[in-house]
DNA sequence: GCTTAGGTTTTG
């Protein structure tokens, strides 16, 4: 597979040693000669081929794990629940008194190997305990990544198969498992969640017999005000200094029970990941509410922490963020703290007062033409077409009600506008595609490496991946433009989560194609992009290789759709406004891509929060059930244009270059 | 000496 050429690129560049050490067990010695040591041939079995009783080897992708903590007998133990393509789960429950033997599992989505487990059957269902010998390799989930053994003992074998059989689950994976988006920072965090936190620990201190604060940072700011645990300077251990410096960036985070033994073990300047933290939201009796972190007993959902080393790719991303935190913050010491010494108190202001500040303040506001003076409605009804005008009118009501009715594509080569296809019609040219099969002459290009497999389903599916490389490597699958064959709509979702772009293609006789342009082009993130079957005229997909080729590929989508050809089509709210003054009312159209309300078009139907966010401002606009003299303001610029069509002439009126006030989001 | 936990959130 051209897969692994690439991943052996890629370790070369990335200069690290790669290891072969063979074990020097004397089992194995009496069958070879004296001077040449050979590494037996291990069996991997299949999760849907265990059988009750036995000791078997077997790879597998972490689909949840508890990361190791101490239980009541005399070890510690670690729960691992695997699955590999036969879709199969096995549960396997690891107990080991050195931290150091269980497997190095960091993250949903790695790769185990495991060698000597016994499989004994449990509740009716298939079980891995440790047996004697056991021992395991832990990797990097992610295609392209480089291959580096995690292992549990100083020796151990790898050969050409195990980074096949690697290569293969990470493919695999990359499509069929769904994984989760990227890691919470404290940033983000929202209240009442469960969230993994990676972080460094600043300080540490002894609460009472049950509970113990962990003061960590990751170099972001919580939005929320942070409940700190009241601890004793002199029972707080970390440098007292640090502690100063970072105090509005360390959160305090109270773990219980079972995890105080492993806390009190950590060393300050540890990396760690803690497990399913708790985000509770609490208000202390006269005080503004704030938010606590709990890290409470049990294990449950994989609660827990780890330490990562140092060699992890997250906490090397994560140091260089901190360090330049600590840049940052160095410089302007002092206007922070004056700032903050400023505000630390009494800075509510009761709700009552905010709503009649808001009531006075208009809720839009314009972001050019200030210089303008407003111009009654009526007088604009009684004026020819086009003029510019600046107004203040209530918003006495808007269409669509429903807002989601309001998101359209649009192209801004023809004008036109449509509707936003849905998923199944995506799914039916998806299905419709992959009856034409891919060509094998088309895999494996200069610019591209190519992966095909089977699916398990009873279908048998061939889907093909090609992979494009950059500066002859794979980059980090977040930096990677993929194109896929013969994919259904959930394995192309799943891609997308993993890779930068996924495009779907199928294969003619010379070279690939896009599929019909009811389908998107291309899909980044959670954006479906789409071009307009009546202003594209697809080129070869091999001019995508230019973009490839480029210092640092960006892969923008209108980079992307200029040189496939496509012309493509921008999400947009539209709207009408009915807006009243007392001298007039007039229908004014809003067309938005992202100025007004301040809300990608884009991005709005995937994401629950943003169209919260547009029903809370249309709310706040046009309060429902409130009388017209109630209303607020809008401050609004506008234009009027002439329309003749077959049926006559109309004015018609559309709202630009005004944005909803910021206070008022 | 041969258990521990056996995924599915605490309630501080």
């Amino acid at each position: 597979m051209v897969d692994i050429i690439a991943t052996w690129r890629h370790l070369k560049k990335m200069d690290q040693p790669f290891m072969y050490i063979y074990p020097k067990q004397k089992k194995y010695a009496a069958s070879e000669t004296a001077s040449v040591s050979v590494a037996p041939k291990y069996v991997y079995t299949p999760l849907n081929h265990l059988k009750d009783g036995t000791i078997v080897n077997l790879y597998g992708i972490v689909k949840f794990f508890k990361p190791p903590y101490v239980s009541k007998g005399t070890d510690y133990c670690s729960v691992v629940t695997l699955v590999d393509p036969s879709n199969v789960k096995l549960t396997c429950t690891l107990f080991n008194g050195n931290l150091d033997s269980l497997p190095k599992i960091y993250k949903v989505g790695d790769i185990v190997r495991f060698h000597r487990i016994k499989i004994r059957e449990y509740n009716g269902q298939m079980q891995g305990i440790t047996s004697v010998g056991f021992s395991s390799l832990t990797f990097d989930g992610n295609v392209g990544a480089p291959v580096v053994p995690r292992a549990s003992s100083k020796a151990y074998t790898f050969m050409d198969e195990d980074l096949k059989i690697i290569e293969e689950l990470r493919v695999w994976a990359a499509s069929n498992l769904s994984i989760s988006g990227p890691a919470a920072k404290l940033s983000g965090v929202q209240p009442m969640l469960f969230f993994d936190l990676t972080c460094q620990l600043v300080g540490k201190a002894q609460v009472d017999g049950s509970s113990f604060l962990l003061k960590v940072w990751d170099g972001t700011k919580c939005p929320y005000p942070t409940w700190k645990v009241p601890v004793e300077a002199k029972d707080l251990e970390g440098d007292k200094v640090l502690l100063q410096q970072l105090r509005n960036l360390t959160v305090d985070i109270l773990v219980y029970d079972n995890h105080v033994q492993l806390a009190k073990s950590l060393k300050i300047g540890n990396f760690l990941r803690i497990y399913s933290i708790h985000t509770k939201q609490a208000s202390a009796a006269a005080d503004v509410s704030h938010i606590e972190f709990h890290l409470h007993g049990g294990t449950c959902y994989g609660r827990g922490i780890g330490v990562l080393p140092e060699s992890n790719p997250d906490v090397k991303e994560l140091k260089e963020f901190l360090e330049s935190v600590h840049l940052s913050d160095s410089q302007n010491t002092e206007s922070v703290s004056s700032v903050e010494s400023d505000s630390t108190s009494n800075d509510t202001i009761d709700l009552e007062s905010h709503l009649q500040i808001y009531q006075q303040l208009p809720v839009t506001v314009l972001t050019d033409h200030q210089h303008f003076s407003n111009t009654e409605l009526k007088t604009i009804l009684n004026s020819t077409a086009p003029q510019q005008y600046r107004i203040r009118a209530k918003l006495k009501n808007y269409k669509p009600q429903e807002l989601h009715q309001s998101l359209k594509l649009h192209c801004s080569n023809c004008n036109s506008l449509q509707e936003v296809p849905d998923g199944d019609s995506f799914d039916f040219i998806l299905q419709d595609s992959a009856v034409t099969p891919s060509n094998p002459e088309l895999h494996n290009t200069s610019w591209y490496d190519s992966v095909t497999w089977t699916t398990q389903d009873q279908n048998q599916r061939k889907i093909t991946i090609h992979f494009v490389r950059h500066d002859e490597m794979l980059q980090h699958p977040e930096d990677t433009l993929l194109m896929i064959e013969g994919g259904k709509l959930k394995e192309v979702r799943n891609l997308t989560k993993r890779f930068k772009c996924v495009i779907p293609v199928r294969s003619t006789e010379d070279d690939l194609e896009l599929l019909d342009l009811s389908a998107p082009f291309l899909l980044q993130g959670n954006i479906s992009y789409y071009g307009c079957k009546q202003c594209s005229s697809p080129k070869p997909i091999k001019n995508l290789s230019s973009i490839a080729a480029e210092q640092q590929p960006s892969w923008e989508p209108t980079e992307i759709a200029q040189v496939l050809g496509i012309k493509l089509l921008q999400y947009v709210f539209i709207m009408k406004f009915t807006l009243v003054d007392g001298t007039g009312a007039l229908n004014a159209y809003l067309f938005d891509y992202e100025k007004f309300f301040q809300i990608p078009a884009s991005e709005i139907l995937t994401n629950n929060f943003l169209q919260q966010k547009m029903q809370m401002t249309m709310n706040m606009l046009c309060p429902p059930g409130r009388k017209l003299d109630d209303l607020p303001w809008l401050d609004c610029f506008i234009k009027s244009y002439n329309v003749r069509d077959t049926t006559g002439h109309k004015v018609y009126y559309q709202i630009f270059d005004t944005t909803v006030a910021e206070d008022v989001i």
